[in-house]
DNA sequence: CCTGCTATGTATAATCC
DNA sequence: TGGATTATACATAGCAG
C-alpha cells in the first residue's frame, strides 16, 4: 500500500513505527466507521498505544450494553489496573437435561480441538473429529428440541380439547385449562408452532 | 476501492449488503491484526452482525485486563436473550482459517446457552437457536474440511504426475516434489485419504 | 448463497519540506 | 516533529460461474 511492501512484523525503528501507528490507526477507525454505516451494524474498535492511551471507535447507535462495558473498562483502567469489576459467576444449571449437559460437554471438547494451544495449524484430522462431534451435538439438540415440541403439542392438544370438546361445561375444567396456560407462561414458550418448519 | 465509488450510506440491497459486510469485516480484522503486529500495540475489534452474531479480533499478547473485559463482555451478552454469538478471530494461526476460528467460537457460545447460569430451565427457543448454530458450525467445518481435502488432492495429483509422468527424468523435478511434500508437512496434513468416507 | 476474478478506488511507505 | 506528495500495494464493488 506504500511505495513498497513491508514485512508483517514489528517495525523496529521507533519513529516510523509511531508514524505508521498514527496512519494505520486512523485508517482502521475509518474502515470501522464505513463498515458500521454501509452494513448497518454495530462496530467497536479499541486501540491501546504502548503508552497506555486508548483510541476507540464505537458507532453511536450501538447497543447500550456495549458502550457500558467499554465505559466500565475505561473506568476500571483509569482507576486501577485490575479488580473492581463484578465477576460473573458461572454456575451450570444443576439438575435436568442430562442430554443437554452431554451435548454441552461434547461441544466443550470440540472447542478444545480448535482452540487448543498445541495446535499451531489446524489439521484435517481435527476437522474430521469436529465434524463428527458437531453432528452428534446437532442430533442431540434436535432430539431434545423435538421432545419439547412434543410435550408442548400435547399440552396444547389438551388445552384445545378442553376448550372445544367440553365448552363451557364445568368451572373446574376451566380451572384445569388455566393451569396449563400458566405452565406455558412459566416456560416462556413463544410462538411454538412457527418453529416447526425449522425442524429439518 | 471497487469498480466504482460507493456512497457512504446504508446499502439497501440486502444481498450486496451481506456480501459487503463479509468482505469489509474480514478486511477490518486483517487491518487490526496488522496494526497490532507492526506497531506492537493492543487492538480489539468487535463487530456485531444484525443477527446478533459477534465477530471479534483481539491480539493475543493483549494485556490480560483487556481480554478479561472482552471475555466478560461476551459472557454478559451471551447471558441476555439477544444472543450475541462470539466468532473470534483469534491470533493462533496468523493467516487463513477465519472460518475455523469462527466455528470454534460459535461452538463456545453455543455452550454458554446450555450452561449459562441465567437459564434455570432451558427453553424451546434456546434449542431452536442452538440447533441453528450447530448446523452452521457443522457446515463451516465441512466446508473447511473439504477445502483442505481438495488442496491436498491437488497436491497429491501433482506429486503423482511428477512421479509417474516424468519418472526419474530430472533432478530438479524431484526437487519440486519435495517442495510439495514440505507444504504438506507444514500444514500438518495427516492420513488424508482415510477421511474421505466421512465426507457425506 | 458462495467463490473467484478484475477493474478501480483507497490506504499508506517512502520521500520531501 | 509534523504535514504534504507520490508511487505502489492493497481492498473491494460489481460481475460471472
Amino acid at each position: 500500500m506504500g511505495r513498497r511492501k513491508i514485512e508483517m512484523k514489528r517495525i523496529e525503528d521507533k519513529s516510523s513505527r509511531q508514524v505508521t501507528f498514527s496512519k494505520r490507526r486512523s485508517g482502521l477507525i475509518k474502515k470501522a466507521r464505513e463498515l458500521s454505516i454501509l452494513c448497518d451494524v454495530d462496530v467497536a474498535v479499541l486501540v491501546f498505544s504502548n503508552r497506555g492511551r486508548l483510541y476507540e471507535f464505537v458507532n453511536s447507535s450501538s447497543s447500550s450494553s456495549l458502550s457500558q462495558i467499554l465505559k466500565r473498562y475505561q473506568d476500571s483502567t483509569a482507576a486501577d489496573g485490575k479488580a473492581s469489576i463484578a465477576a460473573v459467576e458461572t454456575e451450570s444449571s444443576p439438575s435436568s437435561c442430562a442430554e443437554v449437559q452431554t451435548c454441552g460437554e461434547l461441544v466443550k471438547s470440540v472447542e478444545r480441538y480448535l482452540e487448543g494451544p498445541e495446535l499451531e495449524n489446524l489439521r484435517l484430522e481435527d476437522f474430521m473429529r469436529l465434524e463428527r462431534q458437531l453432528a452428534d451435538a446437532l442430533v442431540q439438540t434436535r432430539t431434545r428440541k423435538e421432545k419439547l415440541l412434543k410435550q408442548e403439542n400435547e399440552q396444547l392438544k389438551d388445552e384445545v380439547a378442553n376448550l372445544i370438546g367440553i365448552p363451557k361445561s364445568r368451572n373446574h375444567k376451566d380451572l384445569g385449562v388455566n393451569n396449563l396456560m400458566e405452565v406455558d407462561a412459566d416456560r416462556q414458550y413463544s410462538q411454538p408452532l412457527r418453529t416447526l418448519p425449522l425442524l429439518r
